[in-house]
RNA sequence: GCCAGCGUAGCUCAGCCGGUAGAGCAGCUGAUUUGUAAUCAGCGGGUCGGGGGUUCGAAUCCCUUCGCUGGCUCCA
């Protein structure tokens, strides 16, 4: 019995054969379904995986998240297998499963074009057919290397000398054999819906010295209906897509008179700027901060004390006059810093929450710009908190507080919080840091969010947290960051003379809360469609006369709201109302008001709600009560 | 910065195996005075991103530069 193994299947017991493949005890098992992979200690195994020593394992079907990140690798082999097939001499690199799909990388001389994906693609679907089985196969080193030098493949010697020990696993459907940990579904068959999506450069182990290899990305699903959805969610992104929705709605502009990466605000984004900048005003005053305004230039002295001319490395280079250089400036850090230093500050008068929106310039590499989110101007919302030691975790609480209202209040409700920890590489003493992380990790226990830590993840000069924000249609966007600095402390030698009349080092915290003015807005233009709710709207009522003979009273009446406050216009266009309506549904005006005969002699007003059509007719001190309690509330919705 | 792709009227795009530019929308003018998503007609508008080259001739081919896109890398 010495040879026979012991199998525990969800607490049925089979013996089999040392060296069987496990799946050897699915014909007398009794499962009401075929797994596609066996799952044993939290580790998935294949079917066909040679049983070594006793196992308690369990069935995993196709539902299965885990599965899903295998259906994609498995993906990834099959893709490879046509590119080999079709492509003779072609090298393969990697190709693992990703968030929403898979890659594979390939060195080879000529671009792929888009219908060589087409043909990739069908040859995929032919192995598919094939349902060829995938085996594992265990090999020795040298064995797994002898086969892809038959085959020419040295990248993938390269990786098995690196990371193979004596023995190698590698996975073998038809006559493609690919090194890897697997594990994998049992055959090529189950790999049936799938699409093609991109190709795109990618480094040899991501080092940009290193040889230029071409990716393909894909996706795949276990059922039709999870891929279309995903296909449809691609659409769905495409259509909320800010740089899109930015020129359709006139909200921003960029051109090459300026230079890429800058960005200018139209009067219809502006003024959504404008007022999200007041409510982020008026919410730090009402939470004990003070404003610091900063110029955008400063000696470059400045910037070498500080450290960024030696650490920071996307800083534009320096102007040259009156025999000093002069630094645009990258962070708003050093100014605050030099504004606490103006004079001696006592422990009385700590913390000192300096916040301001300051617009900082950093020479981001061109390939790495994209739309409003990657830009090389940009304004963020910035504060320094400098606090004692004492006072650190209560004020962590208070930032991620006030982070989480501020967020809130854009309708963001759900968020991914990481907590970054110690790198291996840091400045500042390690009892500070100890004591930053705990206050940092104290105050998300008390914030209630679930998170996750980053272990020596942070920063060298501090411990931090990031949140992310959950968007309309799932997607996750930096926003939140609040860092603590060991560094400029250090640097610049902050000090404060505490209870004991001695100095003391004061703690610093970096934060912005909507990141930078720039990515927020992108991000709320595409978690809102471009449907910005009332408070925001860029005009928040039209006025629609039917003829010319309503156009006063169409005045009349926008005067009225005007002078309540609201931001409203009059099309006195001479086309046809529905033209109108159009045209205003088109820009996502969220009311429109159409003034005809009858308005004209009740006073009243028939309203169109963008996205709801016609509502009816409104008495307008009514309408206009209303229209203030839904801007008050900051209201998503238009619940009239 | 690197790999690949793209850049034609204000916008969306067609034309591109070389023969010297076109549509729809927008704009302007006129007619129409109209009730909940496009009234009709006419007109104007482009050094085809910039520069250079090949050619009798370049939007079309080549080089270069700027900008944009998808990634790599990086990041607010």
């Amino acid at each position: 019995m010495e040879d026979q193994i012991k199998i525990n299947l969800n607490g049925s017991i089979f013996f089999i054969k040392k060296g069987t493949h496990l799946s050897e005890i699915l014909s007398e098992a009794q499962l009401s379904d075929k797994p596609i992979l066996f799952r044993s200690e939290g580790q998935l195994l294949d079917l066909s995986y040679p049983a070594d020593r006793d196992l308690e394992i369990s069935p995993v079907y196709a539902g299965d998240p885990a599965a899903l990140e295998v259906l994609r690798h498995s993906a990834a082999h099959l893709l490879a297998h046509a590119v080999t097939d079709l492509f003779p001499g072609v090298q393969v690199g990697i190709g693992p499963a990703i968030e929403n799909g898979f890659f594979y990388d390939f060195l080879r001389d000529t671009p792929f074009t888009p219908e060589d994906l087409e043909a990739i693609e069908k040859r995929m679907r032919e192995i598919v057919s094939l349902n060829q089985p995938i085996k594992r196969l265990v090999l020795s080193k040298e064995e797994a290397i002898k086969i892809f030098r038959e085959r020419g493949q040295t990248l993938k010697i390269e990786l098995i000398e690196e990371k193979g020990g004596d023995q190698v696993s590698c996975y073998q459907q038809g006559d493609f054999i690919d090194f890897c940990l697997g594990p994998h579904l049992p055959s090529t068959g189950y790999i049936q819906h799938f699409k093609l999506l991109s190709v795109s450069g990618a480094y040899w182990k991501g080092d940009e010295r290193g040889p230029q290899l071409q990716r393909i990305y894909g996706t795949a699903f276990f059922s039709q209906k999870d891929l279309d959805d995903y296909l449809n969610f691609l659409e769905e992104a495409k259509k909320r897509d800010h740089r899109r929705l930015g020129q359709d709605l006139d909200l921003y502009g960029t051109s090459e008179d300026l230079g890429a990466g800058l960005v200018i605000w139209h009067p219809r984004g502006a003024i959504i700027r404008h007022l999200i900048e007041s409510f982020w005003k008026e919410e730090h005053l009402k939470d004990g901060y003070d404003f610091i305004y900063s110029p955008h230039i400063a000696k470059l002295d400045l910037w070498k004390r500080s450290g960024h001319t030696e650490f920071y490395d996307a800083m534009f280079p320096a102007l040259d006059f009156e025999g000093f250089k002069y630094q645009l400036k990258p962070m708003n850090c050093p100014f605050h810093i030099i504004a606490y230093k103006s004079r001696q500050r006592s422990y009385r008068e700590l913390p000192l929450r300096w916040a301001e929106l300051g617009t900082v310039y950093r020479y981001e590499r061109s390939g790495v710009l994209h739309g409003l989110c990657r830009v090389r101007g940009f304004t963020q919302d910035d504060a320094h908190i400098f606090c004692r030691g004492d006072q650190l975790e209560e004020e962590i609480k208070r930032v991620i507080r006030l982070a989480i209202k501020l967020l809130g209040a854009f309708g963001f409700k759900e968020y991914g919080v990481y907590l970054a920890t110690r790198p291996e590489k840091y400045v500042g003493r390690l009892e500070d840091w100890n004591r930053a992380e705990k206050a940092l990790e104290e105050a998300l226990k008390h914030s209630g969010l679930p998170y996750q830590i980053d272990e020596g993840e942070g920063v060298f000069y501090g411990p931090k947290i990031d949140i992310k924000i959950k968007d309309a249609i799932g997607r996750l966007w930096q926003c939140t960051t609040v860092q603590l600095d060991f560094n400029l402390a250090e640097r610049f030698d902050l000090t404060y003379v505490g209870e004991d009349g001695n100095f003391h080092r004061p703690f610093l915290i970096h934060r912005a809360l909507l990141g930078s003015m720039e990515r927020f807005f992108g991000v709320l233009i595409e978690h809102y469609k471009g449907n910005f709710p009332l408070w925001l709207a860029p005009v928040q009522m039209i006025f629609l006369p039917i003829a010319d003979r309503h156009e006063a009273c169409a005045r009349e009446l926008a005067e009225k709201f005007r002078a309540e406050g609201f931001r409203v216009q009059v099309d006195d266009s001479r086309e046809k109302v529905n033209k109108k309506i159009r045209e205003a549904e088109t820009l996502k005006i969220p009311l429109m008001a159409i003034i005809g005969d009858k308005e004209v002699s009740s006073g009243k007003l028939s309203l169109r709600v963008h996205g709801q059509g016609d509502r009816g007719q409104f008495e307008v001190v009514e309408l206009i009560a209303r229209m203030k309690e839904i801007v008050n509330n900051k209201s998503l919705e238009i619940i009239l």
